[in-house]
DNA sequence: TATCGTTGTGTACACTCGTACACATGGGAT
DNA sequence: ATCCCATGTGTACGAGTGTACACAACGATA
């Protein structure tokens, strides 16, 4: 075997666990399956995360990384003068329209900490990395309601079917603005 | 075997399906521990519901029923002299201050619409029961927002961890009503 | 009463799963 | 140069899964 130590391993497990969880969703995810993702022997993965929570967590962590990155691009946001509400629509609305896998994976992620106490703090460190993205635009206390609203109002729409409208999203958000 | 020609098997196959949600998360929900919990062999389970996921809707449609139920136990949200934002807000409460299980069943039930397209009709049927409870006491648009508002509430309690605030949802959910 | 179709039962098959464990490998400390 | 130990590998076991299917029981219909 030749590739022996191999320093990115943990990290190209994650990676495939991400995948995996994107295509199949958590009910599909197993030793076996991120182990073929990421083309490495079963071992390997039992290895660097004894239990599938622990690889949850760190697939989750990552996610979060990524979106929080997608925020802090938006540079309007950052913008004193901008509407916020009207900005964060805008964001959803995007987000909303790529692919629907991408947007099952980070919510169906978010969402496993339902019954996963380990990821509950890892789903805290998410509506504090977009509070934190909006720190300064308005208050906390409304920046919390924000996050609420985007999450019910996503939300919503992927589980109803019921599609996504922008303008009545901008509405509700502002009407939360005092 | 003396039990044949049981006419409510169907429907003790049901509860027994929530119970075991309930308890183990729809993850560990199968075929046999359905069967073990209604205490009826295997063969009568996949003959009832040929796949999880139809027993999946029927266990959603019934936990809908019983929380439809709940609302409209409160006779208060029907008087047009009362606070609705207030009223929402101590049913939440009241709601989340029960068993964990209980609350954690509904919303797991609800939000495993997001991976199975058969049940998003049912989580449809939900938001449109909460709507209707709601209806007369504003417009039909605010409530949409107000369910949205409710759902991402308690979500974020039940997934960060953080202590539901009676008060400030009340704030919040006052702010969206016109 | 004879027949038929719905409902219920028991068992077996092929498959995937988590877990454990013995063994291989080679970088880095001594 | 030698040894140790974190890292990587391969395989096997027992438990649990969905599915299929042959058979049993009984109500209804003729």
């Amino acid at each position: 075997m030749t590739r022996r130590y191999d320093p990115e391993r943990r990290g190209r497990i994650i990676d495939a666990a991400i995948r995996v969880v994107g295509r199949s969703g958590i009910a599909g995810l197993s030793h076996r399956t991120v182990a073929a993702e990421a083309d490495v022997p079963l071992g390997s993965t039992t290895y660097h995360f004894t239990s599938l929570d622990e690889l949850l967590v760190a697939a989750l962590r990552q996610v979060n990384e990524t979106f929080a990155a997608y925020l802090q691009e938006s540079r309007t946001l950052a913008d004193p003068e901008c509407d916020v509400a009207a900005e964060l629509a805008r964001l959803m609305g995007d987000w909303l329209a790529g692919e629907r896998t991408g947007v099952e994976l980070e919510y169906e992620l978010y969402l496993a900490a339902l019954r996963r106490p380990a990821l509950r703090p890892v789903a805290a460190e998410w509506c504090d990395g977009v509070a934190e993205a909006l720190a300064g635009r308005t208050d906390p206390v409304t920046v919390r309601a924000l996050v609420a609203m985007m999450d019910g109002l996503c939300l919503q729409a992927l589980l109803t079917g019921t599609p996504y409208d922008e303008e009545y999203a901008r509405e509700m958000l502002a009407r939360l603005i005092p």
